[in-house]
DNA sequence: GGCGAGCGATACGTCCAATATATGAAAGTC
DNA sequence: GACTTTCATATATTGGACGTATCGCTCGCC
């Protein structure tokens, strides 16, 4: 039995008529008989009486008529369910992101607009560090994450630079430095910093005490907490300055002051990371486009 | 797309292979792989992801699966339901009976075996008038009914005769007559007759006015009556006499006795009838066998 | 009651598409 | 690096779906 005979079968049994379901079905009525006797073989019964003028179904018809067309619908229907995963419009798409990614507007953006445009994908959020969320996205736990620099360069993943946000300095209240317009890195050589542990995000922390080294001295790290809201809480109660986002500065925390870092300032890269071989998966590309547009209208460096 | 495509999806996705499931489906593996590419053209995306060793599912293929398994099954089921239907082991038979019919043993117990043996045919019962239960069956109210004799033959029904009881006296009690062994008819000429109307079963009326006037008189029916229970209780209360199917003697009722009438006897005929075109529907003539079959075993004649 | 029209079944030829056979391409394995 | 595994491609073959022509039956009509 194939489709095709339950196809033809539905045809003939709305028309009670032959001639006229094959005319319907663009086919000549003799292959149409043909058909339904080959059906009606393979079931052990006639479907039809047939009539002088036409035919009508048989008890057995009338059984299979129903079922018939639901099986045609449903076939139809799975078609349709396939295409749309396939577009995209269906499925699911797990997404993590560092603490600090929710501060930036274009994160927050990028998944409302997703959950918008697409409410067929189940969009899942998680957040996580770095070097978590990487190793989550090659295990297959989480389809795309938003994460800082990473060191080594996981063989499998593939990473999307999105935004080269410059890194901006926190002081606490009143602090002297703060009055300036930009800070001089090396200015903040005796300044007790508060930081990240190195293992939350390696990539991040390099490219912080890097810099500090090329304008000539060693941070000296008297806190560290991975929360980075935590840090700049910390910074707010006195213990020292962080260097941090320039996208952190969203966070009106009281007693907390920005000040940008006279150049050539550090960076934090945000990228997006995802397995190579979902490359194709159109969430996925989906997610790329949107991002690509809104980073657009919203250009890096700007907080 | 045709449930071949499905049962090859299927198959290829169960193996995870495509050598393995074209041996499983007796085929060769160029042809599998383009029908699979094929369904794959229709849907407008990849349903595997074809590895080194062997393919995997793609998201795809993957919500494919569960709606080609449940189409395929559901075929199965569906043609397997017709068949059933066809065998008569699933449908609907709408069995009519005259009011005396219950009280030949016949006929419970064809009713009683019939749904024993077939529980998946929905059967129901009607009592009714041998002229009304004709009707009823002629305008496909019906399937089949069990009726006393019919005068007129209307075309389109048929009728098969399953037994052909003897009638009998039916006297009040303490009846001079009923001393007796048999009855000749000839002694009921003076006897007032309690009978039910012509129009409610005209075939066995006339029977019975015809016996009468052969024996050589005219019987003087005092009391009409359409339930032939009431016909027992009428005479039971001495309004007369009546000539009942002899299964009536099932009837115990206080005040009634019954003798055989001396030959030759009239006979009260019991027929099946059904409509013609349905001849061949597999609920007729598994009824039929089994009222043959009952009927060998409980012969005609005797109550 | 003969006759034409309507309709499904049958007969037969045609052509496409599903299958088989042979081979190629790519990647893994020893 | 030769060999194996596995899916894809190329070409040939065949079966089956379809088209054309015709038959057989039934009904309505004159």
């Amino acid at each position: 039995m194939e489709l095709r005979h339950l196809r033809y079968f539905v045809a003939v049994a709305d028309a009670r008529h032959f001639t006229r379901a094959a005319e319907a079905l663009g086919i000549g009525q003799p292959p149409l008989s043909q058909q339904i006797q080959a059906l009606e073989r393979e079931l052990g019964t006639a479907l039809f009486t047939r009539l002088p003028r036409g035919v009508r179904l048989t008890a057995a018809g009338t059984a299979f008529y129903e079922d018939a067309r639901r099986i045609l619908r449903d076939a139809e229907r799975a078609a349709e369910r396939v295409r749309r995963v396939a577009r995209g419009e269906l499925g699911r798409l797990r997404v993590g992101m560092i603490n600090s990614a929710p501060f930036h507007p274009l994160v927050p953006k990028v998944v409302r607009e997703f959950r918008r445009q697409y409410p067929g994908v189940a969009l899942t959020l998680e957040e996580g560090t770095t070097p978590g969320l990487a190793a989550a996205v090659r295990d297959d736990a989480l389809d795309v994450a938003f994460v800082r620099p990473l060191l080594i360069n996981e063989p499998g993943l593939r990473c999307d630079t999105l935004i080269d946000e410059d890194l901006v300095v926190a002081f606490p209240f009143g602090h002297t430095l703060a009055q300036r317009k930009t800070v001089p890195l090396l200015a903040l050589s005796i300044e007790p910093f508060v930081l990240f542990p190195r293992s939350v995000g390696a990539g991040l922390y390099d490219e912080i005490v890097s810099a500090c080294h090329s304008a000539g001295f060693s941070p000296r790290i008297v806190q560290e907490t991975s929360q980075v809201t935590s840090i700049v809480n910390l910074v707010a109660a006195g213990l020292g300055v962080s260097i941090v986002p320039a996208s952190m500065q969203q966070v009106h925390t009281e007693g907390v002051s920005y000040r940008p870092i006279r150049k050539p300032a550090p960076k934090a890269r945000l990228s997006l990371i995802y397995r190579a071989a979902d490359r194709d998966a159109p969430q996925l590309q989906k997610l790329q486009a949107l991002t690509r547009r809104l980073a657009a209208a919203d250009p890096p460096g700007r907080a």
